[in-house]
DNA sequence: CCTAACTTTGTTTTT
DNA sequence: CAAAGTTAGG
């Protein structure tokens, strides 16, 4: 006699019990009643936690997972959120629609290219290509010459981009961050039109478009603005304070129908303002939904009371911001923070190896130990000391895996196999060929548009005018692309790297780097990774919105061993370490000199000031050095931080640092 | 006129 | 140490 045993498939286990394990206030937000609502979570109160329970919450009152939409500032904080709502309710996380702005933003276009007058199939540009575009408009309308200084591709990238995120007209933004270009107004503007067209010509869209087309998609055509407002039916927000004006647009768009739309953030961590991020839309947001309930998490449960109180009273240096209140539940710590003052930089290092070496005496993990810092440049002589002292360290670095330029060239290939009208893939990879720079490249680019007209018969390329030096490889390159794409389709993108790399780009590397092997080994890593993907298109993109931290991530099998991090305070948002030393505290690096400028540039510094004090969870130690030496050029005094001399005396623990140690750890110990 | 090799200079933050 | 600027060479 058989048992009949029924197997449910919609089964969510155990209900989670939301108020056992919620305190009031985030049981609170988490159970709030549909409508618009604002959570503004102080740091380290369970800001993440909250929203996750949200999710989970929702889920559980019978919301399909397709219907939601969670939008974060990260990859890593999608992915994260994602992993915890799929632990708490079993069934669900799968169709949850969650990622950045971006990558949303991504995901809708991909679907409606055309009618914002794109092609399938379109490029992403990252910050270079753009720069190369726009330098390549102000070669060919002759802006720049001998006598007239023009600003660079860079400067250009940057005041177009700041416009789109901020809204201000392109003279507006010149007028206050550029002024002495003032005079070259009407030029500039005439290369911002210039480069919106070459975009839709290449096919292309940078950064920004993935926001702003995506508005003016659903702005412009109302049945596809009617099908996403009617599938997310619940939107939240992570982050909110360091959303920028179309950001918090697309937000209202997306939400109109249902108006369910939760924004979680903390003004006093808007760190953002730079890139065009406007932490008036969480202060605002009450006046633009005045039906808004309004939640507040103050408990913090991440540091102890001696570390709350350096944060909160810098923080008090600020006058635009919601007052705030964050209230301990640890209890004392036996060691206030450390103000630690150092003779020069590289006793800095030394100071961090030697402290680092000692709490791991005393039992402290290596993971559980950060060094953090303003700008990437900062770390260099910590770096060095580590590895001279063999301690274990993992770091963000500035150049992220696919911006090196081996990778770079590579994808090119890729690239314009897909979209035969990406003019800067095109001519990345012609400026590979000896004897060819950006002027021969232009002519070869014009002459190849002309030829294919967005077409892939990359064998009438065969015979073009291009310099002597290069006519050989030149034909070998035209042979390579016509294997990329064999009668019209298109290979796997693993397929294609491997063909690259064996037909031009391996030898072109041992030519051109000293350091082959490790770039070799870069290439493996991206045609290791290109295997997930069959479709180039998706590959690509993933590439370019995933940036490098996630990519190392995604690949990562190993390193689970013990390392202390290396990372600027903005890659270190919403992470925590035990023990946390913020370095380089002095005026000109932080701040830093450039935003030391403006009482706003201040302001955010100290923000960002509050947001490295509010990593740390047990110890913290605030160093900087009197002089800073410079291998190339002299030496520098310099002077603490006025993030330093604000805090009150009684809050921090003078150390004082002597010259000579009696004893030095040798490399020898391995202690590792 | 262009490209490639050589010399100088001087570092924000990122999807 | 990497990128921008400068000059020599093709």
């Amino acid at each position: 006699m058989a048992r009949h045993y029924q197997l449910d498939p919609t089964s969510a286990g155990p209900a989670t019990d939301f108020a056992a394990e919620l305190n009031e206030q985030q049981l609170a937000a988490v159970t709030a009643a549909p409508g618009p609502s604002l959570v503004i979570a102080g740091a380290g109160s369970g800001k993440t936690r909250t929203l996750t329970y949200r999710v989970a919450w929702l889920l559980e009152q019978g919301t399909a997972p397709r219907n939601i939409l969670l939008l974060t500032f990260t990859n890593k904080a999608a992915r994260e959120m994602l992993e915890r709502v799929g632990a708490l309710s079993q069934s669900a996380a799968e169709g949850i629609w969650g990622g950045t702005f971006h990558s949303i933003g991504n995901r809708i276009l991909r679907r409606n290219a055309e009618r914002i007058g794109f092609r399938q199939g379109f490029t992403i540009m990252d910050r270079e290509d753009q720069e190369e575009m726009i330098e390549s408009i102000v070669a060919r309308e002759g802006l720049r010459t001998n006598d007239r200084r023009f600003p660079k591709g860079e400067v250009l990238a940057d005041i177009f981009s700041y416009s789109i995120n901020t809204g201000a007209p392109i003279s507006q933004v010149v007028a206050t961050k550029y002024r002495y270009f003032m005079p070259l107004i009407a030029q500039i503007e005439r290369v911002q039109v210039a480069y919106e067209g070459r975009k839709r010509e290449a096919n292309s869209l940078d950064f920004d478009d993935l926001l702003s087309k995506t508005l003016e998609l659903l702005q412009m055509c109302e049945d596809v603005a009617a099908q996403y407002q009617q599938q997310f039916q619940h939107i939240l927000v992570d982050e909110y304070q360091d959303t920028n004006r179309i950001q918090a647009e697309l937000v209202d768009w997306l939400g109109r129908k249902h108006g369910n739309i939760m924004v979680v953030g903390d003004d006093a961590q808007s760190i953002y303002s730079w890139r065009g991020a406007n932490f008036a839309n969480i202060l605002d947001f009450p006046k633009r939904y005045p039906t808004a309930q309004v939640f507040k998490i103050e408990t913090n449960y991440r540091s102890v009371p001696e570390v709350l109180n350096v944060a909160n009273a810098s923080i008090l240096g600020n006058e635009r911001q919601f007052p705030k209140n964050l209230a301990p539940v640890r209890t004392s710590y036996p060691m206030r923070p450390a103000l630690v003052p150092l003779s020069t930089n590289n006793q800095q290092a030394t100071f961090l190896a030697q402290r680092i070496l000692e709490l791991h005496e005393e039992g402290v993990r290596l993971n559980e130990i950060a060094v953090l810092y303003r700008a990437h440049f900062h770390s260099m002589e910590v770096q060095l000391e580590f590895t001279r002292r063999g301690i274990p360290f993992s770091i963000t670095s500035g150049l992220r895996f696919f911006e090196q330029a081996h990778v770079k060239d590579v994808s090119a290939f890729l690239k314009f196999a897909t979209n035969p009208r990406d003019e800067v893939a095109f001519k990345r990879m012609v400026k590979l060929l000896p004897g060819v720079g950006a002027k021969s490249a232009e002519s070869i680019w014009s002459q190849t548009s002309d030829v294919l007209d967005g077409g892939t018969e990359f064998g009438r390329l065969h015979g073009l005018k291009v310099p002597s030096k290069s006519a050989k490889n030149w034909e070998q390159l035209v042979h390579t692309l016509a294997e990329l794409a064999p009668d019209g389709s298109i290979l796997a993108p693993s397929t294609m790297i491997d063909s690259v790399l064996f037909a031009v780009y391996d030898d072109y590397m041992k030519s051109k780097f000293a350091n082959y092997e490790a770039r070799r080994e870069d290439l493996n890593t991206l045609a290791g990774f290109a295997r997930q993907f069959e479709s180039t298109e998706e590959f690509l993109s993933q590439l370019a919105l995933l940036g490098a931290v996630e990519t190392t991530d995604a690949l990562a099998v190993e390193s689970e061993s013990e390392k202390v991090t290396l990372s600027t305070i903005h890659q270190a948002k919403g992470l925590e370490w035990k023990v946390v030393f913020l370095i380089w505290l002095t005026e000109g690096m932080f701040p830093s000199s450039r935003s030391a400028e403006t009482d706003e540039g201040i302001e955010e510094e100290r923000r960002l000031f509050y947001v490295g004090v509010t990593r740390c969870c047990d110890e913290l130690y605030l160093t900087y050095p009197d002089l800073r030496l410079n291998a190339g050029y002299g030496e520098a005094l310099q002077r603490p931080s006025r993030f330093l001399t604000e805090i009150p005396e009684e809050l921090v623990e003078g150390w004082e640092v002597s010259a000579s140690r009696q004893k030095e750890p040798t490399s020898d110990d391995e202690p590792f």
